[in-house]
DNA sequence: AATGAATGAGTTTTCATTCAT
DNA sequence: AATGAATGAAAACTCATTCAT
């Protein structure tokens, strides 16, 4: 089901179109969106990219910064049922939904790592003027099933009783996003190395979901 | 001492200014960098706003980039100077020395929200270029002096025996960043919010500090 | 029919508009780059005297450079039709062809004096990058007809069954492009002027024309 | 002896300095505009490569274009005293003479190439204006240097006494300029090239010198 | 509904020349 | 006399958006 933003942000003829070719036109400007930045992006490139003509990509949208935020909302729907999702289906101690859920991320920001640019492009304080908009949805979203998580967890006494669930649910978010950052961003990325690579041997997906699941279990472990 | 990259970045003729008039220059860039990032900031902007000609600015800095890198340069220079130096002169247990290093972190956002924004900045895919020359450089130094820290937490036994390292730096170093960018970035403040502000009541950055501490302590705590 | 380096350096959008228009537009930027020479042509100049925004000549042509190519290309292809074609048409003894295709080229020049200055400036050595691609296409169609021609004569028995054909072609070529120069070139009129005009009375075309066969008949004569 | 343009072109100030230094900065803005051609040449480049401050060239020439008329007034100095010097001293029949000076013309080229490129650049269009005060003294030059060889010869009977003597030194001239135009312009050689490598293998200047000299010589024969 | 050509303000960068020291 | 920093007007090129067809 499509949000309110993403309702509001695109314009009833793009509604009208047949619904791959909705996907198709959004998959293409996230994709550029993600690869150069807002401003960067070319709303001429995107139009040729995505087969249509610049005429039609605003009849489908007000300007560019319409189709930025239904870029935006249209990836956190993606994520939200794609990552999220995984924490009703997966099975086990919390330990080893976290896991699930953070090899999860990894794949997904592998396989979307536009709609995760397009996330990290939204912490940029040039962009503030989209987060008043759009992150509250996006956050609100995750601690949900976060604090379900944690919730359900001390109840079977798997964690720590004493533990704030807040706390909790924030750290493992962090982590969540951290990770997925350091998989499409080289700063995030060197930062992560410049932490554990020890050697000069680049520190791989897996070994990063380990130091991160350590360091969680430090935290959560009775 | 400036770094080698700021001494590369810039040209001779910059080097020669009075102090003053350098310093003007960058912090003004600076500002203009962090208000609209990289590709939005407009070269003649900055010289507007610091009085120097267009030409001017050409012949101190090669071409935008230089100017860039050494704003960062500058604003890396900034921060280890203003935030890392209080760990050599703080005092009391690892716990206390974490908190007053926060404490500044959060006074340096403030003060130097540009240079935070910079850092910010950094981060984003769209500049990726630059992540290579630059990131490397700012969490090596920070790492320093986390890890130096926790050792030292370590021998005096303040600090579980157990942990390791890596994670306990890493941990640290996530907070500090976060709560700076919790304070420039309305989207990771407002992801701040939705995990600790249970009424409408705003989180205010010694809740914010409180919240870490909670969190840091839960994980040390021997 | 539009020669090779023709249809690479002008788009697709170019060749889509009336051929009144592409005409305009190319005769416009020949005199503009044969007025000022390639750098110091100003592109906002040329559109502004085609009538056409700045932005629609960058839809056309790729950049500068591409504009200059397609335009000189034009120019090639015009002196082909306009003075080549008359060793095809014209009749006679081969001086007199000789003294008719001078005389076109007279004409030529006077008329499209811009296409000769074109032609001019490619020799320059600041224009060395162009003539890789230029010369040798230019070259190449005139020699063809200065050989044909002069192959023709010696089979008829008009001129000296010894002469090399190459230097009796090059000679013929110099001859004409000097001629040239000398109408659109005030060096190359002054060059002219110097050895021949014994009063101050200026030496016209018609002069030139003379000198220039009496010495080729000198040549060429059995 | 400096000629009239120089003196005016340059200020006193250049003139009273050391002789070496004079040269010095004269080769300097030679080789620079012939690099480039007037209007690209970069004066400051000019300057750092002669090791004057721009504030000196300043002092010692009005303008870049005074500075320009002075380069090229130089050049014609230097191209009379090596080139046309040997016409004095050379021996032999007038074809043996006519090759020396082409030979040596082929080294002046190479040697000071950029010399020549000026020569070249100041028969574009674009440099009309220079023409009026520059082209009457170099050429008035060179064809009494001709002319004294044609009468010399005819005198001698080693040349066809019904020739033309300024036709003859004419085509003497092009022939020599068109030697020197193909040593340092692509586009020159390209054409020489055209004209007369039958294989796919560089005519070398040698050969160039031989093609010259036959057709001379079917021309001045008896 | 769809097209895609056209616009023109805005961007980075260069450079001849001046002038305070 | 000499320096070299400073100027600021160009210049090439880009791009979000519109609108006639």
């Amino acid at each position: 089901m499509l949000s309110i933003i993403f309702k509001i942000a695109m314009q009833k003829t793009f509604k009208k179109l047949p619904e791959k070719k909705q996907t198709h036109i959004l998959d293409t400007a996230v994709r550029v969106f993600a690869r150069k930045g807002y401003y960067q992006a070319n709303v001429a490139e995107i139009c040729k990219e995505a087969g249509i003509s610049n005429g039609a990509l605003y009849k489908y949208f007000k300007n560019k910064e319409s189709l930025f935020l239904s870029c935006f909302d249209y990836g956190v729907d993606l994520m939200n049922r794609e990552i999220f999702a995984r924490y009703l289906t997966a099975s086990g101690t919390v330990f080893e939904k976290i896991r699930d859920v953070l090899e999860t991320t990894s794949r997904f920001a592998k396989k979307h790592s536009d709609v995760v640019a397009l996330y990290l492009e939204l912490g940029s304080v040039s962009n503030n003027r989209f987060a008043d908009v759009l992150s509250d949805k996006v956050e609100k979203s995750a601690r949900g099933f976060h604090v379900e998580l944690i919730k359900d967890a001390r109840e079977r006494g798997e964690i720590d009783s004493d533990i704030d669930i807040n706390i909790a649910a924030y750290i493992i978010d962090n982590n969540l996003m951290l990770l997925a950052f350091s998989i499409i961003s080289d700063h995030y990325n060197q930062r992560f190395q410049t932490y554990f690579s020890s050697t000069s041997r680049e520190l791989d997906d897996r070994k990063k979901i380990d130091v991160i699941m350590a360091s969680i279990g430090q935290l959560l472990k009775p």
